[in-house]
DNA sequence: CACTATCTGTTGACTAAGCGACAAATGTCG
DNA sequence: CGACATTTGTCGCTTAGTCAACAGATAGTG
């Protein structure tokens, strides 16, 4: 089939954060679109019953009637379909509530916070996890597909309102979304942890100077 | 495009019912499938807010995704798309609630009258009509299309427990579904109806003579 | 009346998806 | 270890869907 162009808008190289960009580069042809949202919603069904790694390309894919050579002109493997899916619907909630980080704006900041709280609760009660809380609560490509939509987000504003200091606004976005995810990681993972809502302010205070040096 | 063996699949001759053979000849390529059940939901959810005849299948086409030269692939116009969509949900609501005409059973005779009391009543509860209680409820070719459904399934009924009459079973039949469907209809033009549960009984003994001549 | 605009079917070239088959890799069991 | 089944990528061919463009129909509008 050979879908070249294809591949560089499914998801991105595997060298770099490698997760779909949602909105970015989606293709106008409208089967391209279909069969990718087909393959996305399938894998999350398949995920409230399954296992991640139990599941076969296959088994997606007869799932969603799609043929298993259309999924590789897609994705290069199951892998990246979890990435994509993952940053779709997690980009997907940000959008919903209103989510814009466009510089300094510390409300924006609490948004994502938030959304990641949320989405990372969401996704393991209906998940893999939770069986041992030690364990990784999330298979390790989720985890950092949703690093890197924070990544992008924080990104696009730096860049609009960058700071004072001496740092690259990819520094930044990166030192900040590891942080962000690592705090939200370790709330989750805590017993008898606060409502996202009370602990994300405590997340944003941690995480606030390393976007903004010397305030 | 040309697909000759589509258009039989998706309706039926324009002389005779005319209707879907939703189960029938259902294609195998997972891609027409698709392509008409995305049509088909499209079309029930803009029925939602807009009348029938107000659309246009540019705007049925667009609202889908589909490219509107697949639109007359499958169907010839936006009426033998309504018939299929009509059809294919009655039969759905027929199969969910178990409904299996094999003879001469009241029990099924009731359901099949049950469901097209209901089905009546949720389609024009979100639809076009329900202002003037004297105007047609629904459109002509949804009627056609109940009708026909509710033929098929007393036909292979019959076929399978003929009746002792001479008389053939496709007359039974139709003259059958069409008494159940006009009787359905008077009873829900009826300003203060009884429910569906309390009044198909009596539509069931107007038209159980019909299927069994002489007992 | 002509002018504009929209909708309707239809056509042909291009592209994505389906399908079967293949070799290679990966488990899995005796 | 070998035999076997399953999964994985990949390839060529066929078919369905997209897209732009077309002529004809219908309907306002000045």
């Amino acid at each position: 089939m050979a879908l070249p162009s294809a591949i560089s808008e499914g998801f991105l190289s595997p060298s770099e954060p490698r997760v779909a960009s949602p909105e970015g580069s989606e293709s106008q042809d409208p089967r391209v679109r279909r069969t990718r949202q087909i393959l996305q919603q399938t894998l999350a069904e398949l995920l409230r019953t399954r296992e991640f790694e139990t599941l076969s390309v296959q088994e997606i894919t007869d799932a969603a009637g799609v043929n298993r050579a259309t999924f590789y002109a897609h994705y290069p493997d199951k892998f990246a379909l979890l990435e994509c899916m993952v940053a779709g619907r997690f980009h997907a909630l940000l959008q919903g509530r209103g989510v814009v980080f466009d510089g300094s704006c510390s409300m924006a900041l609490q948004g994502i916070v938030l959304g990641v709280c949320d989405f990372l609760t969401q996704s393991l009660r209906q998940g893999a996890g939770a069986q041992c809380p030690k364990a990784n609560p999330l298979p390790p490509h989720m985890e950092s597909a949703i690093i890197a939509v924070v990544r992008g987000m924080l990104l696009d504003g730096i860049r609009k309102h960058p700071p004072e200091g001496a740092h690259s606004p990819e520094l930044l976005s990166s030192t900040a979304s590891w942080a962000i995810y690592g705090a939200a990681r370790e709330w989750l993972q805590t017993p008898n942890h606060l409502s996202s809502e009370e602990f994300a302010p405590a997340i944003q205070r941690l995480v606030a100077p390393i976007l903004h040096p010397e305030s």
